[in-house]
DNA sequence: TAGCGTGGAGAACGCCCGTTTCCCGCGTAC
DNA sequence: GTACGCGGGAAACGGGCGTTCTCCACGCTA
């Protein structure tokens, strides 16, 4: 059973996955629709993840890599420092732009689940973790006093939580602007 | 059947729904939990609430009115009006400090449904629309330029969020701080 | 006291969904 | 050509849940 396309159906079965858990939310989604969107046999899903959770933890763990990896490459397209940062807002505006855009998945997923699912908490705090991480990174390197790092996040946070309700790109560059004011120095 | 204590098991009814619906998320929940923590006979809560999404609306309504009023009553407590604004940040903290608190039960509602659920979707928006116009409300009071409303709102919305994810009442200063800062003249 | 209706408790129904199992067809080996 | 085994599709199973229905105990009326 193992070695036949597996790896190709894989990355279809998480394709799949990713598209409706993101679009639906967890709950809302059957493996029979996975299946379908994936073109794969039931028993060969279950052959890959062993439960539906594993699937749902697979498909954050791979959107969390790529999720950091296109914000990295954005601002790595700049160099001043304090470009840097302002170039984290002006990125969540390029992805609130996107088709199919519903907030930020982690969010959404702990607040569909992180009260019944440790896993699914974990995994949010981890995927958030890891962007607080990467923002105080940012204000190390330009300099500025540390505690402007949390309060980038709660901008950004805030932007993707309205941007999904509302359903408009304007909170990305609200947030720019808030960001700009308090990267001057006090 | 309508004279009996038809209020006073409304009341409960609602008060477990609250309790369920937020500690857990709405799917989690099911119509039997509710019944057995407001101690109602199953007809009676169908009676009142014909299907389980009208008890979900008629506790987010409830929900927003008081939360709103709250939210209201601490900010009237301070005169100065960028005092008052800092007030929210205040009160999101010791909202945040509750014990049981899961975040804000609007994020967390449209994160599972809003995709699903038209009324959802709908409740969610009207509460952050009538959030977001209080908060306009007070920067207008202060003399400040309207562009800094929505900057709070994202401040506060990113609060909520990520209190409610690592369950600390942290983002509530942190937040406090950089509206302090954007009340500062350019 | 006999009859009636009202309200409470929970069983029952239908549906959905995660997971497992069955069966059939096809390719391969001898 | 025939037996074997593997993989695909789908049906089946078990549990949960929203909603409805049944049954019984109690209180009022003549």
């Amino acid at each position: 059973m193992p070695p036949f396309d597996t790896e190709a159906a894989r990355t279809r079965l998480l394709d799949a996955a990713e598209e409706l858990f993101y679009a639906r939310g967890i709950r809302s989604v059957g493996m029979d629709d996975i299946r379908t969107g994936a073109g794969l046999p039931l028993k060969r899903v279950y052959a890959l993840y062993p439960a539906k959770e594993n699937l749902v933890e697979a498909y954050l763990e791979r959107r969390d890599v790529r999720w950091r990896a296109r914000l990295a490459a954005a601002v790595d397209a700049v160099d001043e420092p304090r470009e840097r940062i302002l170039a984290v807002f002006d990125w969540l505006g390029a992805w609130f732009r996107e088709p199919g855009f519903r907030g930020c998945a982690w969010i959404n997923g702990f607040g569909e689940l992180g009260s019944v699912s440790p896993a699914m908490a974990r995994l949010a705090r981890a995927h958030k973790q890891a962007f607080a991480d990467y923002l105080d990174g940012l204000v190390a390197a330009a300099g500025l006093r540390a505690d402007v790092g949390p309060q980038l996040l709660l901008l950004a946070e805030g932007a993707m939580v309205t941007a999904g309700i509302f359903g408009t790109d304007a909170p990305a560059v609200q947030a720019r602007a808030a960001a700009a004011a308090l990267l001057r120095p006090a």
